[in-house]
DNA sequence: TATTGTTATACTCTATAACTATA
DNA sequence: TATAGTTATAGAGTATAACAATA
C-alpha cells in the first residue's frame, strides 16, 4: 500500500530546542507517575486527596483549593468530605465572609502532609544521577524558569 | 500556644540541589495541567483517552497501553472501548498468540493523535522565554538525565 | 444581582476479584 | 498451570446545572 496522505503530513517539522526540553521534562515527570500512586496508595489517599494535603501547608477556602487542584468547586466538597472523615482537615467558617469556608489541616493532617511532602521531594534517578554540575546548572536554570511563570 | 512538637518538625533540612531542581519541574509541569486538560476536551477526550492515543504511535497489545498507562490492565478495556466506539481505534487479534490483541489507530485516530501531539508538544512560556542559552543548556542536561532512566 | 459552597446527575477512571480463552 | 483480556463491583474524580446562604 502506499504512502497514504494520512502518513505524510506525519513527517513534523523538526522540534525546537524549548519544545525538545519540554518533551524530555515531561517524559521524566510522567515516569514517576507509579511512584506518586504508590506514595498515595501507602496513606491510604486518592491522588487528589495527596495534592488538596499538599495544597494546605496554610488554611485555604474551599475555592482557592479548587484552582490549585486544577479542577471544578463542586468536586472540592466530596474531596474534603473524604479527607474530614478521616481527621486529616476541618472546616473553619470564615470570619469576614461567611459564604467561605477555611479548609485547615489537623494535626494528623499536618503529620501526613509532611511525609508525603518528603517522599515526593526524594529526586528521581534521573535527576540523581546526573553530575553535581548538572545538577547546579538544572537548578539554577529551572529558578530562571519559573520566575518567567504568570504567577 | 506554644510550639507544638508537630510544628517544629516541620523545619524541615535543606533541599539537595537534585531535590530542588525535581520540585523547580514538578511546579512547572503541574502549572501545564489546564491545558493538558483544555486540548483532550477540545478532542472531547478524557486524560487516560488522549494518553492512550499518544502511547499508539505503533500497535500495541492492551497489556503494554496498561504499563504505558500505569493502571490495571482491566481498566485499559474500558478505555480502549470508548475510543474504539468513536472509531479512533480497532482491537486485531495477534497472529502469534490468539490470547493478545493488538490495538491500532484508525486514519482518524493517526489524526487526532497527531493533532494532540503538536499541541502538547508546544512549550510552556516558563520554558520558551529561558534564553536561547538556557534552553540548550536544559535540553543537553535532560538528555543525559533520561539516559539514566531505567528504561 | 453576584458569589461561595453544596447537591444531584451522569460519565470516566480506579483496583480487586472472578471469569474466558487461549497457551 | 499460567497468561491476556474481559466482566462485575464499589469507590473516587470529573463537569454541568440547579440550589441555599450570604454578600
Amino acid at each position: 500500500m502506499a504512502t497514504s496522505p494520512v502518513e505524510r503530513v506525519e513527517k513534523r517539522t523538526r522540534l525546537s530546542t524549548a519544545a525538545e526540553a519540554w518533551i524530555l521534562m515531561h517524559r521524566i515527570h510522567w515516569a514517576e507517575k507509579p511512584r506518586f500512586m504508590a506514595i498515595g496508595q501507602e496513606f491510604d489517599l486518592a491522588p487528589q486527596q495527596g495534592m488538596a494535603l499538599r495544597a494546605l501547608h496554610e488554611p485555604r477556602p474551599m475555592g482557592e483549593l479548587a484552582k490549585f487542584l486544577a479542577c471544578d468547586n463542586s468536586n472540592v466538597t466530596g474531596i474534603v468530605d473524604r479527607l474530614e472523615e478521616r481527621g486529616l482537615v476541618e472546616r473553619r467558617p470564615a470570619e469576614h465572609d461567611r459564604r467561605v469556608k477555611l479548609i485547615v489541616l489537623t494535626e494528623e493532617g499536618h503529620r501526613v502532609r509532611r511525609e508525603i511532602e518528603r517522599r515526593i521531594t526524594e529526586p528521581p534517578r534521573a535527576i540523581a544521577e546526573l553530575s553535581k554540575q548538572d545538577q547546579l546548572a538544572l537548578r539554577d536554570i529551572l529558578r530562571r524558569a519559573l520566575a518567567n511563570e504568570p504567577r
